[in-house]
DNA sequence: CTTGAACCTCTAGCTGCTAGAGGATGTATC
DNA sequence: GATACATCCTCTAGCAGCTAGAGGTTCAAG
């Protein structure tokens, strides 16, 4: 039987996160010890190992609510899991090719900077001005 | 004079979003018609713009502050503007990086996914156990 | 003078947590 | 049994950066 502070520490999670992991249903209600604490087993140690290394994989909650629903019927076919893992895998590489455009839109202003006055400042010039953009960028909602 | 909605197609912001700029003091209020909607000139239109692309190029809208805080001084050597994005620069890099490592061990799980069963699934196995992983990755919190 | 799009304010919601108040429990030691 | 103190509990509110909706007013065209 572990504590909160144990499965907190387990799996790197802050114990707030475990509970309101608890709170949105994605982990399920834990028994309790006689004065109302809440102690959990192993399989529920397992499911916030998953939720938390899905975590680190991007995924959306509520992609890894689906994840798991998934993996409570090990007899259905495994395409539904295999489109979720491409679909991430697809904003992924978006979000790199965004970052990557940006990344030389940012060089290019640093570089430019002489280290002058603000008057004649690259840095803000560029802002000011998408037009002397050479990449196309659009990181905002990324 | 320009309306909001003017305001908004020509920067690409919805109404909301500059009402919103206005109220946490990133943008000025604007003057008023006699019936109280809001009318804006060139300067207010510059000074979106500038928010916006500055948005699109990832700058928090704290660093923005700043930076708009300094485009009001001109005479003001410009190391702080250039270590602002400096900064922002770093950060691309860092969250590139970590991207880099994600899309490595997505596309290993979607790769080893035969498409059987979910007891056999690669990514269901993947994320069940972090050990598995060839990579370090850290996405949470980036 | 009427219509209808665009405006107004205000409040609440989104994701994914995180922090703090104010109090109860659990365990080790004496 | 008493005491100390870490850990636990619930509840509420806050973070970024918007976005959406209710319920009502103003503006410009016809």
């Amino acid at each position: 039987m572990l504590t909160i502070g144990t499965l907190s520490k387990k799996t790197g999670t802050k114990v707030q996160t475990i509970r309101y992991y608890e709170q949105i249903g994605l982990m399920p209600e834990p028994g309790r010890s006689e004065g109302g604490q809440r102690r959990y087993d192993n399989a529920q140690l397992d499911r916030l190992s998953f939720i938390r290394h899905s975590r680190q994989l991007g995924f959306s909650l509520d992609a890894i609510r689906e994840l798991l629903d998934l993996s409570d019927h090990p007899n259905r076919p495994c395409d539904e899991a295999d489109a979720i893992a491409r679909r991430q895998l697809k904003q992924v590489e978006q979000r790199m090719a965004r970052l990557k455009a940006l990344r030389t839109e940012l060089k290019r202003m640093v570089h430019e900077c002489s280290g002058g006055r603000i008057a004649d400042c690259r840095v803000l010039e560029v802002l000011r001005d998408h037009s002397e953009c050479l990449t196309e960028h659009d990181e905002i909602g990324a």
